[in-house]
Formats: structure tokens, C-alpha cells, sequence
DNA sequence: TATCAAAATGCGACCAGCACGCAATAGCGT
DNA sequence: ACGCTATTGCGTGCTGGTCGCATTTTGATA
């Protein structure tokens, strides 16, 4: 499997030549076991519950070191902040304009529009970083006409 | 066809209700003869050009009222400021990350995800106000490694 | 276990992109 | 031409994030 405990992450920063700092292991810790898409500013408040003392700075640092080290990818859900998750649990969001909702994509779901793009125009497709936009099945219901 | 002189679209200005003034003119101008994904900002210095006291917020809060009247649509292309086009010309588009090339997307390129998001999973496709990242056929070329 | 260079932190200033409140101005129906 | 009201200019404020710098912490080495 892959790792998904906070000291096989530390030991990834190790491995990559960088150091274990008390920030740095909460804010793993906080992505181990919080909310699934959490942004840069409530990864700051669950760290702070433990050491309240870290700056806002020091976790954006950290959130792009370990993008760097491939520990952690950011994603853009729509308007506003970025959301963070474990690189290993890699997946494309569908995200609802209406209620905000974020739905996590099939595997499969990209994969005729990614071979159209590259067949057709030689574009390779990433649609993990950015959301596809959308209205989920709840708020299509409820306002078919807006 | 549909409408692309700045008479028809003021046109639609009135018959929106609103009112035509210089500002919204010139910003009109801009969309109809200028490149074809501008943002707010590169508006605000075509418009300057030919009327040089407009402010900023104003360029901002008439793109909000052209887009209420169906008149613009603005769409994120990545990170950074929004662009804006005439709403006639909606379309899709493929944004490069390494280069930040914009592509227009041909018009059925969603059509297979699109269909297979509302069978699965109810929801229902906007793809055109963000953009789908990937990498360009130039910088995959190039860069086959990173 | 003490030392010490390099890495990381706290702190504040600063940035882009945009929204907003308010008094002054300008459109436009009459 | 008048007057109602939409629109503008201007400044201020907001969110989300970056950066420079002095201080602290880490962890390899002795």
C-alpha cells in the first residue's frame, strides 16, 4: 500500500534532504487525518491547535516543499483557495458552481477527452490540478431553469 | 450572425436597460478589436488609451454588468486574472503549463465526458468557464521529462 | 554530547486581483 | 432644459499568497 502514515511521510522528507521540523510533521499529520480537501488556511488552523505559534507563511513554505518532494499536490477547486491532498491519493474533482460541492472523478471519466486532445492536437491533459465546473445532480434538480 | 460591432452590442446594452456611457463603450471596443482573451487589466489600458481618467473598479463593475446582460463571459484560464470574450464566442479551452498557450477547444472535445458525467453521476458538464490544463504538443516535445 | 553550517521559522511588509461605500457626474425619458 | 437615477472616480479593504530578513532549530560531524 501505499504510505499514508505520518512517519512514512517523515521518512520521505528525510529521504529528500529535508529536515522533520514540528510544523512540518503537523501539518502531514493534519492532512493524515482531517477533511479531504482541506486549503492552505485550515491546515494553519489544525496545526495551530497543537502549536500555536506557527506562522501562516511557515505552512505555504512547507505545503510547497512538499509539493517539491512529491508528498503532497495542490489542486484549484473554482474561485478561492487552493486545496491540498496526499500525492498518493492523486484524482480529478468535479465541483459543483452552484453548492460548491466537490465530487471525486471515476478514474476513467477523462480518459476519451484526454485521447481526443492528444490524437487531435497533440495536447497532453493534466485534469487533476484544475476542477472541471459543473452542476451536481442535487442542484440540477432543484433549479432546472437557472 | 451574431452580434460583433460595438452598435449591436450597444444595442443590447439598452435594450438591457443600462446605460451607454464612454466607459462601457470603449470596453466594447476592446473585446470586439482587441486579442481575444484579455483580462481585466489589459481592458483597462486599451480603454485608457482613449480615455485616460477610467478607473480600474469601473472597467471591473461593467464586465460584471455585460456578463448580466449575456453580453461577455469571462473565464479562468489558469492562475492569475480572469480573461473575458464576447459571449457569442463561447468555447472550451486547453491551457498549456509550461507555456501558458491558450488553445480553443473544438466543440465536441467535451462531448464523451460530458455524456458519461451525466449518466454516472448526474452531473452536468460546464467546461467552458474553467479552463482544462495540460501540456501543449510544442512543450511535450520539448520536455518529454518533466 | 558539544559544535556549527545550513535549513527552517516568525514576523512583517508587500503583492495581485478584485469588491465596495460614498459623493460627484452624466444619461436619457420627459 | 430638468431631474431622477445609473454610473463613475476615488479610496479603502479584502483574500490568498509571496518575500526578505533576523533568529531559531536541525542534524551531521567531531
Amino acid at each position: 500500500m501505499a504510505p499514508t502514515t505520518v512517519d512514512e511521510l517523515v521518512a520521505q522528507l528525510r529521504e529528500g534532504g529535508s529536515r522533520v521540523t514540528t510544523a512540518r510533521r503537523l501539518v502531514l499529520t493534519a492532512l493524515v487525518q482531517g477533511a479531504s480537501h482541506p486549503t492552505a488556511e485550515e491546515l494553519l488552523v489544525a496545526v495551530r491547535t497543537l502549536a500555536p505559534d506557527v506562522h501562516a507563511s511557515t505552512v505555504y513554505r512547507n505545503l510547497e516543499e512538499l509539493e517539491r518532494l512529491g508528498v503532497v499536490i495542490h489542486n484549484h477547486l473554482g474561485h478561492g483557495a487552493a486545496t491540498y491532498h496526499l500525492a498518493t491519493e492523486a484524482h480529478g474533482h468535479l465541483v459543483c458552481e452552484v453548492c460548491g460541492d466537490t465530487i471525486e472523478a471515476p478514474e476513467d471519466l477523462f480518459e476519451a477527452m484526454a485521447e481526443g486532445a492528444k490524437r487531435r492536437l497533440g495536447f497532453e491533459l493534466r485534469p487533476y490540478h484544475f476542477a472541471v465546473l459543473g452542476v451536481c445532480a442535487v442542484c440540477a434538480q432543484a433549479g432546472p431553469g437557472s
